[in-house]
RNA sequence: GGAGUGGUGACCGAGCGGUUGAAGGUGCUCGCCUGGAAAGCGGGUGUACCUCUAAAAGGGUACCGAGGGUUCGAAUCCCUCCCACUCCGCCA
């Protein structure tokens, strides 16, 4: 059986945190409309304060059985049997008690990693307050946004038509969300991936070729599991788990890692294929690519220290917006508000490309500032010059995922019967036009 | 799949029942030396939890892959599991 390794110290660091702000972490909570935040917190406080008992009788009854082995050293070479036997039953009739105790101390200490680990991250103060998608604030839109008009066709009728996706190859190969990429759609596609890696690689990130199977741990450290246990594939004969994002091998490079400040910021990228059950989330507006249980994505990652990552996320921010100017795609960027918001992020910005086919806006990128949320559970630290330990932020971003750039590249650029291929990707597809 | 070796601190590496939180080295750090550096010399340098503090200092407990067992006492002995490496076989 798969054991998740007990980490103590990131549970305690984020108890100790709650415990000194606590009316603060229950108004944070609450703006991600987490209602019973405030039974959830007296909760794990008030088994904290079981949990801090618990210690303290265990730690004075080891105490006292340290004592007596001592006094049984100094013993060993007097032959006094007596005094020697009735030492050594007195320890041993502390060692029932010590295991009673160590029995409820780890009961203790397992409810509150559960309860920690089900608790989502804190919105940051910047987070629009509202209760779903609808309530997001778009920071930023495109002047210019291309007319919908009959002539604009939806992504799976152009496919079709060029023969360059094809759905029903992959119903039979795998199942629905399981596309056939063919021909210049698979060149497309390709060149995309190619185009988004030397741009990040220009822009300073190192690439990285990750196992797109992970472990539990992981997959915790993530913060995954346990929240988004059932929308990830896993394997039946190991202990594993298809990614669902490149983020979670490549942040957890650095799992359990005490960095240098002078190794800071890290930065990479890679490009990975991603798997996602997206269970319960069918309809008839995730046609197409708009959802797919497979799908390609190159994913940027940094490590930084807490006091730059806003900073750096504006950034990243800026890095995708880039992109898809390059690609020149008309498009908006969202801060996502607090029902909105991931569970592990402090704060998030989508970007979003329109789609001129099926007139709506694509979520194309996802960038998000974890803060400390990852890094606690990973033990991700650096050292300053102080000596001092401190936990460090990570921060990710889809740079860009593949799917719906595809899609709305495919329906702003169907001019006269063909698509057009951007300029900037000319050299990476050797086509200018798919018709 | 078969056979074997091994998992110790930031890192390398000793220890194989009591004075070991853990030798030695590397790294880091402070001081001396120097015009400055290198070398050299001397000192310091694990983590977490509990307790005590306004805070620090202090006190206690635990930790040598994980879990359990033997013992007054376990890094050291026993059991189970996990992981890594080597050789053979098979295979991209």
């Amino acid at each position: 059986m798969y054991h998740v390794k007990k980490i103590d110290s990131p549970i305690m660091l984020e108890i100790n945190y709650i415990e000194e702000n606590k009316a603060h972490v229950i108004k944070r909570l609450e703006k991600r409309n987490l209602h019973d935040a405030a039974d959830k917190i007296e909760q794990i406080l008030a088994i904290n304060q079981q949990r801090k008992e618990t210690q303290l009788a265990l730690d004075t009854a080891s105490s006292q059985v340290n004592q007596i082995t001592k006094q049984i050293e100094q013993l060993l070479e007097t032959k006094n049997k007596e005094k020697l036997e009735s030492l050594k039953a007195q320890s041993r009739a502390l060692k029932t008690g010590i295991k009673e105790l160590e029995s409820q101390l780890n009961r203790y200490k397992d409810v509150l990693q559960h309860l920690l680990y089900e608790l989502p991250n804190l919105p940051h103060e910047k987070v629009p307050i509202g209760k779903d998608a609808t309530e997001n604030q778009i920071v930023y839109q495109v002047e210019n946004i291309p007319l919908y008009t009959k002539d604009k066709l939806p992504h799976w009728e152009l496919v079709a038509k060029f023969d360059i996706i094809d759905f029903d190859l992959g119903n039979k190969l795998t199942g629905a969300g399981f596309p056939v990429y063919k021909g210049k759609g698979a060149r497309l596609q390709r060149a995309l991936i190619n185009f988004f890696l030397d741009e990040a690689i220009k822009a300073g990130y190192e690439e990285i070729q990750p196992p797109i199977l992970v472990n539990k741990d992981s997959a915790y450290g993530t913060g995954q599991l346990p929240d988004k246990e059932g929308q990830m594939y896993e394997l039946v004969n190991e202990p594993l788990y298809l990614i669902p994002t490149a983020e979670v091998p490549v942040t957890n490079l650095y799992r359990g890692q005490i960095l240098s400040e002078d190794k800071l910021p890290i930065r990479h990228v890679a490009y990975t294929p991603c798997f996602r059950r997206e269970a319960g989330s069918w309809g008839s507006h995730v046609r197409g690519l708009n959802r797919l249980h497979q799908f390609d994505k190159v994913e940027i990652v940094q490590i930084t220290l807490p006091e730059i990552s806003y900073q750096t996320l504006e950034g990243m921010r800026s890095y995708v917006e880039s992109l898809v100017q390059k690609l020149e795609l008309p498009y908006r960027v969202v801060a996502l508000c607090g029902g909105d918001l991931g569970f592990t992020s402090a704060f998030t910005y989508d970007i979003e490309v329109f789609s001129v086919g099926q007139n709506r806006w694509l979520e194309v990128s996802s960038i998000s500032n974890f803060e400390t949320y990852q890094a606690n559970r990973m033990q991700l630290r650096y050292k300053n010059s102080g000596g001092f330990k401190h936990l460090l932020h990570t921060l990710n971003g889809s740079a860009i995922a593949l799917p719906r750039i595809m899609a709305a590249l495919l329906e702003l650029n169907f001019v006269e019967g063909k698509i057009k291929i951007p300029t900037i990707l000319r050299n990476y597809t050797g086509f200018d036009y798919i018709s």
